[in-house]
RNA sequence: GCGUCCGUAGCUCAGUUGGUUAGAGCACUACCUUGACAUGGUAGGGGUCGGUAGUUCGAGUCUACUCGGACGCACCA
């Protein structure tokens, strides 16, 4: 072995023998265990929480499969609707040319392109991050079995009447032109104004207090064009008498009644909202509950139309209402809606109506993805009707079918989905699954699989022309049906009856209402088992924090923080580093101040750590549901750690490679420090597992890291030194079995978290334990065993006690750690002296000593330096080595110490409370630790009155 | 406004049903180039657990209030 940790030599390595060997496939065998990949944005790149999910998955993964289940880790991506379309479309312009310039069709084939250009990046960096995923399964929401799905679904809801088709009022982008459902809308707090109106009122009415006008306060100015009414509170005694009595509508010229609503707060402005149905939710609602017909002023970019469209409250088209012919003030035609409320204030103003304007903090609805202010929009779309299936899913989670980790998610899902809202599934976008609804000229709307099955099942003429829907299905419509249309659905699938349920599902807070909630209501809509009762589609939901920075602020391009998983493995320098955070800036302003902070942060670049450091990091960090606060020094910290597993394999390797390990017979003489080991693996294993069962890898991770190098380095390889040096040739046979033993089980402990550096070195060491097998990852994991040697762990800790406690008088006293020490021990019981005598090579090399002496009392004892473990003395002859004042510096620590916990024992037990109160046991362990800390403050002031006579 | 989470050593984080003197890694100090490893070894220093008040024999760990931070949902034009 190399005598430096080189990850970049062997990852990729072994990645591509395991991928050759169909090694990730299901073994076939063995009960079910399957994870299904939240499918990333087929044209993306991961980021570090994708890698921080996939270690997880992998983990889990791999656990489960050397653990004998039939293990699928099902991988595949998603076509990501907008996300994607944008991306092809930003790329056009760039060449100056727009996708209606391509229109649909080559658009599409042009973004099939960039699919088959960009879409090997993600599983690129897959097989970089180790993922253990069945590559010949892998699934794109797009491809014909899933898009079948879709259809599938769409059709059968339709039937039942769980989607439908109306005109309503939806969140509208006027950049991206498409209906986006109330998930995908971010309210961002805004400074802005709030205008109050005058509206003068017709027919000589007065207010109660004389004015012949009502104030109105607004925000949006502009929409008064598409007033319908102003409503006041039925209670206001202001407004009672007006109720029923009409507004004369500034600029339009329309007469608008005022009307009696207990929506409107009395307290908040002048107590009168003016009303405009197709252009705000509440307003809407009001509309409707009057019997107001609607006028949409806004075309698709959120322009002032020429005509504005009528409609009745339930959305049917309108010619006139009244004499009033839609057709809009010329002024304000054609003009963006900002642009129009400016230019209405000012009429208003110019008109004297202008009463005051406020400034004012108020809530602005955005698209998450276009990045403007939503319109709500009166338009045509496909909505589902989520109810029935919304209870279904919330019982399953209620009951315990489906359980989150950690568990306070439930009742952000349960919130969630109390008062959830019918689900606007169209998208005006070309990129994605098609509507499968055929019209024919007479707006009759249809809908099938396909247009055949269409014209079949109503019996349509072949000369009947149909049209399909131009526009496509929400993205999270096919990732909702992702568990189960993946496994063959709807055919019933082998598959299907072996990996479904699956068992966890890992994935970020952020989306479970986009897509956990979704999944849980069409896989249980969809799928039953066999007594016909809905199947869940995973056990367990194990939701994710965030990755942030070291300063706790989130990635983003825009803050020019985002880290790259693969530079974390293969190092990246400041240059590609700087340039890689200000390509393609939507902001390119931000550029330099991006470049500085870099240069900042990674002065030298960024080191390459390899992919088991940066998993084990991310393990590490992984306490339930917190958000991670990424830190360099720990990924460090493990890169190291790596080094240490990887130097302590060459040590084992350089003592039993060509030397006789046991493995063909001869006598095995296991010494205390080989059982002790073995123990404490078989302890390390039982606590390995339970972590990993409990989903706590941040707990496994530092199983992994005491034993490995607290234990195994620092103890037990030191121990076998003197063996491998004196031992005899049985002696020598046990501890070398000892060592390969150990290491070839540790390796398959801790492939699951660290599967490059485990499989390099397991495939070196496993000949010498005698373990056949091409490969780690399809071994056997490592059970608990039954405890074989009952005394071990006690005597060697109380071993490794009396070595630290010698120790710390050398480092203390500053002996230097070359000198080998003679000891001598008094007050030794008969096992202390046992277990010393029995273990003389072991203690006298790692204590580095030079003689040992029993002695009867103390006082046989020459001035010495002293330590305790239990009633046991330890003394170092002073003679020449140790300074008496430093030893008794050191001793009035220690006595201080003792001091302290003796006060402490005896306050606890003094108080009556305590001793009436407190359950036996605890108050016996404070009894003995009472006599135990007065004992050994006697001892320490004894030997310090020795040393302060001479 | 409703709800959730967080605030423990200089930094990043653990701390299971309340019970020994609160832990880890990194950083820090001293000593050590001993043949697995200086990406190392040995020893050591450092927190009273955001604050206040309670419950309790006993609270980082339960309750109330409070300060600071993050987030989710709903919001009044």
């Amino acid at each position: 072995m190399d005598k430096t940790y080189a990850p970049e030599a062997l990852e990729q390595k072994l990645y591509q023998q395991w991928e050759a060997a169909g090694y990730f496939k299901p073994s076939g065998t063995g009960d079910s265990y399957c994870i299904m990949i939240p499918p990333p944005n087929v044209t993306g790149s991961l980021h570090m929480g994708h890698a921080f999910q996939h270690t997880i998955m992998d983990t889990l993964t791999r656990y489960k499969r050397m653990d004998g289940y039939n293990a699928l880790w099902q991988v595949g991506s998603d076509h990501a609707g907008i996300a994607t379309q944008m991306v092809v479309e930003r790329q056009l312009a760039a060449q100056g040319v727009t996708r209606q310039e391509l229109g649909r069709d080559t658009f599409i084939e042009k973004i099939w392109e960039w699919k088959a250009q960009s879409g090997g990046t993600i599983t690129q960096q897959m097989r970089r991050l180790g993922d253990s995923v069945d590559w010949d399964r892998e699934r794109f929401t797009m491809d014909d079995g899933l898009s079948n799905a879709v259809k599938e679904v769409f059709v059968r809801l339709y039937q039942e009447n769980l989607i439908y088709r109306g005109k309503r009022l939806v969140n509208w982008d006027p950049k991206l032109q498409t209906a986006i459902s109330d998930l995908e809308v971010e309210n961002k707090e805004q400074q802005g104004h709030i205008w109050h109106l005058r509206y003068p009122l017709a027919d000589g009415a007065k207010t109660a207090s004389g004015q012949d006008y009502l104030v109105v306060a607004t925000t949006r100015p502009e929409t008064m064009l598409g007033d319908v009414c102003v409503a006041v509170h039925p209670d206001d005694e202001r407004y009672t008498a007006l109720v029923g009595k009409f507004i004369e509508l500034p600029l339009v010229n329309r007469r608008i009644p005022i009307v009696a609503d207990s929506y409107v707060d009395q307290e908040f402005g002048t107590g009168c909202v003016k009303i405009t149905p197709a252009h705000d939710f509440n307003d809407y609602e009001i509309g409707k509950r009057h019997q107001l017909a609607m006028i949409a002023i806004f075309d698709d970019i959120a322009q002032v139309r020429v005509k504005a469209g009528l409609y009745t409250p339930t959305g049917e088209a309108l010619d006139t209402i009244g004499d009033f012919d839609g057709t809009l003030p010329i002024t304000y035609q054609g003009l963006d809606r900002f642009v129009a409320r400016k230019q209405v204030v000012a009429d208003f103003d110019a008109l004297g109506l202008l009463d005051k304007v406020e400034t004012h903090t108020n809530k602005v609805p955005y698209g998450d993805r276009g990045g403007v202010p939503i319109e709500p929009h009166l338009t045509d779309q496909w909505y589902v009707r989520v109810g029935p299936m919304a209870e279904v899913a919330t019982k399953a989670v209620e009951d315990g079918q489906i359980q989150f980790v950690p568990k306070q998610y439930e009742n952000m899902y349960f919130a969630w989905m109390r008062d959830i809202q019918d689900w606007c599934i169209s998208r005006q976008l070309w990129w994605g699954h098609r509507i499968p609804a055929w019209y024919d000229n007479q707006g009759n709307v249809y809908v099938g699989r396909d247009e055949a099955e269409v014209r079949q099942s109503h019996a349509l003429a072949d000369d009947v022309i149909l049209h399909q829907d131009n526009d496509v299905l929400d993205t999270w419509f096919s990732s909702a049906l992702w568990t189960f249309s993946t496994l063959g659905w709807p055919e019933s699938t082998d598959d299907l009856k072996t990996f479904h349920p699956t068992d966890v599902l890992v994935t970020g807070f952020d989306i479970i209402f986009f897509w956990v909630a979704r999944m849980i209501m069409m896989t249980m809509h969809f799928l039953k088992d066999e007594n016909g009762q809905p199947q869940v589609p995973f056990k367990t939901v194990y939701v994710t924090g965030l990755i942030r920075d070291e300063e706790g602020q989130k990635m983003s391009k825009s803050k020019g923080n985002v880290l790259d998983p693969l530079d974390m493995i293969d190092g990246i320098d400041l240059p590609s580093l700087v340039a890689k955070r200000t390509a393609n800036m939507m902001q390119p302003q931000l550029e330099e101040k991006i470049a500085k902070r870099t240069e900042k942060q990674f002065p030298d670049g960024i080191t390459a750590h390899g992919t088991d450091a940066l998993r084990f990091t991310l393990a590490a960090l992984a306490s339930t549901g917190r958000d991670i606060n990424w830190d360099m020094k720990r990924l460090e910290g493990y890169r190291n750690f790596c080094n240490k597993l990887w130097n302590a394999s060459r040590y084992v390797l350089l003592n039993t490679e060509e030397h006789d390990c046991g493995q063909s017979g001869g006598a095995l003489e296991l010494s205390l420090a080989d059982q002790w080991i073995l123990e404490r693996f078989n302890d390390t294993v039982q606590q390995f597992r339970q972590a990993l069962d409990n989903y706590r890898f941040d707990q496994a991770a530092a199983i992994a890291y005491e034993f490995t190098w607290n234990q195994f380095c620092d103890w037990y390889l030191e121990l076998t030194k003197p063996v491998l040096q004196h031992g005899s040739e049985a002696q020598m046979r046990g501890t070398r079995h000892t060592l390969v033993t150990v290491l070839e089980r540790l390796q398959r402990l801790l492939h699951p978290l660290l599967p490059f550096i485990t499989e390099a070195i397991w495939q070196r060491v496993a000949p010498l334990a005698g373990v056949q097998g091409e490969t780690v990852m399809l071994q056997p994991y490592p059970q608990v065993e039954a405890e074989t040697y009952a005394n071990a762990r006690d005597d060697m800790e109380w071993l490794k006690q009396v070595i630290v406690a010698i120790r710390n008088i050398r480092g203390e006293m500053n002996l230097s750690p070359s000198k080998p020490l003679p000891v001598l021990i008094s007050q030794a019981d008969s096992k202390g002296r046992e277990r010393i005598e029995q273990n003389m090579t072991f203690f006298s090399a790692l204590a580095k000593l030079e003689s040992v002496t029993f002695i009867g009392t103390a006082e046989e004892a020459p001035a010495s330096a002293t330590a305790l473990v239990g009633r046991m003395e330890i003394h170092i002859p002073m003679a020449g080595l140790i300074d008496t004042q430093a030893e008794l510096a050191r001793l009035d620590k220690a006595i201080d110490k003792a001091e302290k916990d003796v006060a402490l024992v005896q306050r606890k037990l003094s108080n009556e409370n305590f001793v009436s109160k407190a359950p036996a046991d605890v108050i016996d362990k404070e009894r003995a630790k009472q006599q135990d800390a007065e004992e050994t403050l006697a001892q320490l002031r004894q030997q310090r009155e020795k040393i302060a006579s001479l």
